[in-house]
DNA sequence: GAATCATGGACGTAAATTGTCCCGGTGCTA
DNA sequence: TAGCACCGGGACAATTTACGTCCATGATTC
């Protein structure tokens, strides 16, 4: 069942909300037995007269029926009701969960993709397109984007189609290039996107972690200090999320701070901090790329993950308090709530 | 699934249309290849503008590549399109059915809702529901509309509702009194219609089947005989469609003139007139109120009727070629093109 | 019998859809 | 290699649709 609408969603990408909102209504209308329009505009808070186009179409439909009085269920309502309900909760529950994430943290937006994407690849290609739905609707005019690595963020890139709203764009890698393969690379991401939209980018050729005076002399050069400007200057950074473990591991980062980490508490990884289970920074360090600060003044920051063994690692970053739009999936999401209820 | 759609077709009728365009425009796109608008737009009979708009959707959707030398599907497109397949037939299935039946017939409009009556008496409202819209539509202002009695009919009179469109028309029977019971005779129906829509009604307190003398003394009544001289004067008649022997049974005709029905192949029964598989009218009898004349001028002649048993009947009535609306089901419509082609 | 609730009609404005035309680019063909 | 036919996409007016707002009228209740 949940397939077909999967299915339709690709073709009817409002179909769930139109569904949701007549189900509102029906169910609504069946619980007040008889009411009236005014009434039941207050109570669904919407406008009188776009609750009237509804009633109108119901009642074409023979789900309601209309007197002097009021509105009232009929029999094929009600009997349409005892059948959708399943699929409405299934259609309920992420919207719910979306808005309980959202209010929590005090996020501008959640957008949840059913599934898993530890179990299906489907999931996260569903995460991909999400991601870069969001991208494209928030993008702002000749807009500087950067962009870190990872699976996911490969996802987005690859489900970017050509806009004119992006057009003028430049992509930037986030951070400086770590030890991850070629594919996964903030670079190649970066580039990926824009070529797929026609946009421009810029590439940062150093590695992001470096000791003080490494930093300080690559910092000399112009052409480099030029480019980390010019990414310093974005004003929104789609990102990636992970464990803590698994990405240091990933990163090949040295034995002894991979101890330290995993004494401190970390649990998440974003940009290329770590964060402990409270949302707290650990393991600030001198960084090319984005710092810490540069995100806190964003316009827009974009964290994307999924899978159930990433809910944890969600929660943390969200706890930092700095993001604005979270996209995940249904598995990632549940296991959010439950560590906020718990 | 069946049932998750019959639901979606309540709730959302609109959004089954446009899932069945753009699975056309997908589809069309799937076996062209490589192929640009204008061209798309003429082989799919819309307006370029049109179809620009569902391109674009189907675009963002990431459903189809479109490059400079035209559009051609992608591998997410062609999967949908896989899965989707089962759903659109159906959807589809009844459209199709419509359109072949209507041009066979020469027909102005064909409505089939699904199921079969004879099953489901869920099936058999739907045909009201789908009769009463269609009366609506088809209605002039201030018109007289005669109507026949029997189960069907009452399901339409129960879905009529009061329309603006409705209010100065006046509902009279086609017919005098037959031989059955109140709630199906026609004068209780064009009551019931008039009361439900604010119209006005007559009725015909005659039985329907007299002698030749007993015919002509009424006929001098000038109370009777006005009344006739208004049904007659009808421009629109909304009648049932049923099987010859079963109304002979029925309407209580005697012993005799069933068997010379039976023998000249009676197989259907419309407005007081019975009909043999090539749609000659058998029995022609002086009659009170609709005579076969009055029909054949009519503006608008709409039957109704539906179950796999009436399939027959329907055919005999559309071969006498005087319809110009047929509202029936799923299994009736299917028992219909299963006579045509044997 | 007045007050309060209801539906349904009317109508102007805002927003979306659609028709129409054109431009610059691409690939095929002669 | 030049011309041609067809491509996507931009622009914009015309039209249709959606929506906010207000009112007429009828039923029900107190």
């Amino acid at each position: 069942m949940k397939e077909i609408l999967n299915i339709q969603k690709q073709l009817l990408p409002d179909l769930m909300d139109t569904m949701k909102k007549r189900y509102t209504i029906l169910h609504h209308i069946l619980v007040s037995g008889m009411v009236g329009r005014r009434t039941l505009a207050v109570s669904l808070n919407t406008t009188e007269r776009i609750l009237r186009a509804e009633v109108d179409f119901l009642k074409e439909q023979g789900l309601i029926e209309v007197e002097a009085a009021g509105m009232r269920i009929s029999a094929a309502g009600r009997q349409l009701l005892e059948s959708i309900e399943p699929i409405v909760k299934d259609l309920f529950g992420l919207t719910e969960l979306e808005e309980r994430i959202r209010s929590h943290f005090g996020l501008k937006q959640v957008v949840i993709v059913p599934g898993d994407s530890d179990a299906s690849p489907h999931t996260k290609k569903e995460l991909g397109r999400a991601g870069a739905a969001v991208l494209r609707k928030l993008v702002a005019e000749d807009e500087t984007i950067a962009v870190t690595g990872g699976s996911t963020m490969a996802e987005v890139a690859y489900h970017l189609a050509a806009t004119t709203s992006l057009k003028g764009c430049w992509f930037v890698p986030a951070r400086g290039g770590l030890g991850e393969s070629l594919e996964l690379q903030a670079n190649t991401i970066a580039s990926t996107m824009a070529k797929k939209t026609g946009a421009r980018y810029r590439l940062l050729h150093v590695p992001d972690h470096l000791g003080e005076e490494a930093y300080q002399s690559l910092m000399q050069d112009d052409s480099i200090a030029e480019i980390i400007q010019f990414i310093r200057r974005a004003r929104m950074v789609v990102h990636g999320i992970g464990e803590a473990m698994v990405m240091a591991r990933r990163r090949k980062v040295d034995r002894e701070t991979t101890e330290i980490l995993r004494q401190d508490g970390a649990l998440a990884e974003a940009f290329g901090y770590y964060f402990d289970r409270q949302g707290n920074i650990l393991h600030k360090m001198p960084t090319v790329g984005l710092r810490i600060e540069d995100i806190h003044q964003m316009d827009a920051v974009i964290g994307i993950a999924g899978g159930k063994s990433k809910g944890e690692a969600i929660v943390s970053v969200l706890r930092h308090g700095h993001e604005d739009v979270l996209i995940t999936d249904e598995a990632a999401a549940l296991e959010i709530v439950h560590h906020l209820s718990s």
